[in-house]
DNA sequence: GCGTCACATGTTTTT
DNA sequence: CATGTGACGC
């Protein structure tokens, strides 16, 4: 039981907060329970507003998590639910953590029992594995990672023998996890998209997907949440089961919310008792339009809402008792970056006119940033058209002026950024408090480079996460086909991980084998090594890994299962292989490694650790050493920084051609919004840098000043000179376009200007037309994608990783002495692997490495190989 | 079955 | 430029 004992005690709020909502609201804002005060008005009546359906618009830096914390916190104080009944959902594991935490720390007890505050994906897990039989599947079935789908959906497209070349398993892949987020199970995917893959073939390939998956056990990330929509849909009583339990919906970043995620929320908030329930039923086609149609089934009766949809949503009907529950949504609009993934921000546009009746509360007073920064990054989002409204305010002093400063190439931005934090640092302040927020992960190789000569240590946040590297997946499924004999895709994968001779024909013939018989993958081995159907070699190699994997299992019984995993990595050779291996993050692989080890501690079992290590994992912390973070504006959502440094806001880069061509004018806002985060990152001091050159693969190319320089309010902004030594004239004037006057820095263009945006406001309209010198034209051609032949599936074409960002935490400590190596001398570099030392300046080495070439590091940070 | 070479292919990435 | 993929030859 959770009960606030602290009796409520009269804190004033800070007086520049006007009460909103007259005396009555000051009155109730003046007393109340401790963990209410120090709330404004607005976040108070977000956290006290718990009847009905909230949308909380909360800005950045306007107290979000608090807001969501607080108000469980008075939803259990209160009495009005008990923690099993308030569902919480968030997107990131990180997010639920922190969630977690501060609850705890408001209540001052660790929260036991929150069983539904979790990500959007693990709650459906869960859920699913309650009904796992409704979707034919097991309860113990194994959630696949994107490895796994592709490989199960190349053996789909070799079975129907189309061209994998043509037709790339990544790309179907890439349809059906799109098909998913809209909420489209195989039957309901528009018929003229499903055509669309390999002449036809792509809907029925859905469809044999998703038979696989049942007979492999398995589901994928989408499944764990349309497997959820479909049984609350095909069994109501099951659906109200939980519309009983949930009391209470709280939800994280709904901006970023996709259609499938917004009907499991529509289906669970609807109250139990609406005796005709509103079951929305199939979205179809209408990218950004989902449409609804509800009423029981061949029940047209479709009570239109007559209300003024915000924004036009043909057929979208709403029944018109639907009694909505008490559900909460917090989002901003203009922090939505992920539409590319499926988010639609059109869910948090139309919320009231989804949940009739919701009361909207604006947080917009800013608790992060100093006035000019907040001026221009309210500026720059002012922009866009499609958004709410809201007017960021700060109580806080104006500030500095954000910065922009223009440099002769990327090298040279590289190298004035590094002499500004070497200078911020001087004055005393922590790495930790700065941050390098770029659009794409290409730009952070020249920081690294720089940051690794200069022995300025820096991190790099984001890239693959933990469980998604190739040493973790094989070592768990090294654990799946020991715990699921039947996991012929974990099979698949380690089969011939390390290296036993067991290549392609092996496979191949195993799956004729498994296919005739009906069979696992796996018995399909131990039965072929009974035969001579194999070559001495691959059947001798193959019996041992049976042999393996049936003593593992019989060890599980008396094992501990982390001790368990040590053996299994030890004795398949895994461990071994990475130990011989000479490449330079080995050694990093063989470190997570033990950390999955150790990591499987907090789970009871490895059935257990199975289950939710797919949804669970992610990076940890890691070591909190002074260093500063280079990342992504993605990845930078969420976080805040003193100083943030904003480098590559040039045309074709930021915003990114590839956008812009794919998804139009919706593509630029949502670009604008990436710049509208970036800035709202920094507490203090925002920096943006602009290069009027850039290397982009391999070849150098003349740049443009981004648009987005343009849109920045003048009063706000101060246009520096470039450390590096670039001046060029005009510094103070701003004309009609500030960056008119680039002949200093050799490039022959005249400046953009804002209005050229607002010509291209039409689909397709990131194409520059306005080149008024031949040197634009030219670079135009450069960014613009190649674009692919065929049908554009564009913006499905996900894969690869960035360049090679290994999480470099660096220590770096310059002492004085004398290097302790000498020439010669073997050594090995975290980033850059082996090499031979070339020359030394004090602490300073000259290195040859065998991939990375020629560098200069500090001595700090090789050691002796 | 495995290693090597030539080639193409280059955003962003919560689960 | 640099990395990952596919085709070939041993």
């Amino acid at each position: 039981m959770i009960r606030m004992t602290e009796p409520s005690k009269i804190t004033s709020v800070p007086d520049h907060q006007p009460a909103a909502g007259g005396i009555a609201a000051r009155a109730r804002a003046s007393v109340g329970p401790k963990y209410l005060s120090g709330l404004n008005p607005e976040q108070r009546e977000a956290v006290e507003t718990l009847d009905g359906p909230v949308l909380v618009l909360a800005g950045a830096g306007t107290g979000k998590t608090r807001v969501l914390t607080t108000r469980i916190a008075h939803i259990l104080s209160q009495g009005r639910a008990r923690p099993a009944e308030i569902l919480s959902v968030t997107f990131t594991n990180k997010a639920a953590r922190e969630m977690k935490h501060r609850l705890g720390q408001m209540l001052g007890h660790a929260v036991e029992g929150m069983p539904w505050l979790g990500t959007f994906h693990s709650i459906g897990g869960r859920i699913l594995r309650f009904h796992a039989e409704l979707a034919q599947l097991k309860s113990n079935f194994t959630v696949l990672d994107v490895d796994d789908q592709v490989r199960l959906l190349k053996q789909l497209l070799q079975a129907e023998n189309i061209d994998d070349k043509r037709w790339p398993a990544r790309m179907l892949a890439g349809l059906i996890d799109g098909w998913k987020n809209r909420g489209l199970m195989p039957s309901q995917v528009p018929s003229g998209e499903a055509a669309m893959f390999a002449n036809g073939k792509g809907g029925k390939l859905y469809a044999s997907y998703q038979e696989r998956l049942k007979i492999l056990n398995a589901a994928d990330f989408g499944d764990l949440l349309l497997e959820n929509i479909r049984i609350f849909r095909e069994h109501p009583d099951i659906l109200r089961q939980y519309q009983q339990r949930f009391k209470f919906i709280l939800v994280d970043e709904y901006q970023d919310t996709n259609v499938a995620q917004y009907l499991w929320l529509r289906l669970l908030s609807q109250a139990p008792s609406s005796a005709k329930a509103v079951i929305p039923e199939r979205v179809d086609d209408a990218n950004y339009d989902a449409q609804l149609r509800v009423g029981e089934s061949g029940d047209e009766s479709s009570a239109r809402d007559s209300g003024s949809a915000p924004s036009a949503h043909p057929g979208m009907t709403v029944a018109a008792a639907a009694p909505t529950k008490n559900i909460c949504c917090v989002g901003d609009d203009d922090q939505s970056i992920y539409g590319w993934r499926g988010a639609e921000v059109d869910n948090i546009l139309r919320f009231e006119h989804d949940f009739p009746g919701a009361k909207v509360i604006r947080l917009e007073r800013n608790y992060r940033s100093t006035g000019h920064i907040l001026a221009a990054a309210s500026h720059l989002i002012a922009h866009n058209e499609g958004r709410l409204g809201k007017t960021l305010r700060t109580e806080d002093v104006e500030g500095e002026k954000v910065t922009v400063t223009g440099s002769w190439d990327s090298e040279e931005e590289a190298r004035g950024i590094g002499e500004e934090i070497e200078q911020i640092q001087r004055q005393g302040e922590k790495l930790n408090e700065i941050a390098i927020l770029v659009r794409a992960s290409y730009q952070m190789r020249e920081f690294e480079d720089r940051f690794v000569t200069l022995g300025l240590p820096y991190r790099v946040i984001g890239g693959p996460r933990f469980y998604e590297r190739a040493e973790i997946r094989d070592a768990l499924a090294y654990l799946r086909v020991i715990n699921s004999p039947a996991d012929d895709l974990a099979f698949e994968r380690i089969i011939n991980t390390p290296k036993r001779g067991l290549g392609d024909a092996t496979v191949q013939m195993l799956h004729d084998h498994a296919r005739k018989r009906r069979i696992p993958l796996f018995e399909a081995a131990r039965a072929v090594v009974e035969t001579d159907e194999l070559k001495p070699k691959a059947r001798g190699s193959l019996r041992d890994l049976v042999a393996q994997f049936d003593r593992w299992r019989t060890q599980r019984e008396v094992t501990a299962h982390t001790d368990l995993a040590q053996i299994v990595l030890d004795e398949s050779g895994y461990t071994e292989m990475w130990q011989k291996d000479r490449s330079a993050d080995a050694a990093g692989r063989l470190e997570n490694l033990k950390e999955l080890v150790r990591s499987m501690e907090e789970f009871e079992n490895l059935q257990g650790f199975l289950e939710h290590i797919s949804l669970v994992m992610d990076r940890d912390g890691g070591a909190e050493e002074d260093a500063v973070s280079l990342m992504t504006l993605h990845s930078a959502k969420g976080l805040e920084f003193d100083n943030v440094f904003l480098p590559g806001w040039e045309e074709g880069l930021f915003p990114s051609q590839r956008t812009l061509d794919e998804q139009g004018r919706a593509g630029l806002e949502e670009e604008r919004r990436l710049g509208h985060v970036g800035l709202t990152r920094a507490r203090r001091r925002a920096m943006i840098y602009f290069a009027t050159n850039r290397r982009i693969h391999g070849t150098w190319s003349t740049t443009i000043p981004s648009r987005f320089l343009d849109e920045l309010p003048a009063a706000n902004v101060e246009i520096t000179e470039s450390k590096g030594g670039s001046a060029w004239g005009g510094t103070g004037g701003y004309g009609a376009s500030r960056f008119d006057d680039m002949e200093a820095f050799g490039s022959s263009y005249t400046t953009p200007g804002w209005q050229r945006a607002q010509a291209n406001r039409n689909r397709g309209g990131g194409r520059n037309s306005g080149g008024r010198s031949g040197g634009f034209e030219e670079e135009a051609a450069t960014f613009s994608s190649s674009s692919s032949s065929g049908p554009d599936f564009g913006s499905f074409s996900s894969r690869r990783r960035g360049p090679l960002t290994i999480e470099g935490e660096l220590v770096a400590k310059s002492t004085g002495t004398t290097s302790e190596f000498s020439l010669e001398d073997r050594v090995f570099h975290q980033k850059f692997g082996y090499g031979r030392v070339t020359k030394i300046d004090g602490n300073k080495l000259t290195i040859a490495f065998d991939k990375a070439g020629e560098k200069k590091v500090v001595d700090s940070f090789v050691q002796r190989a």
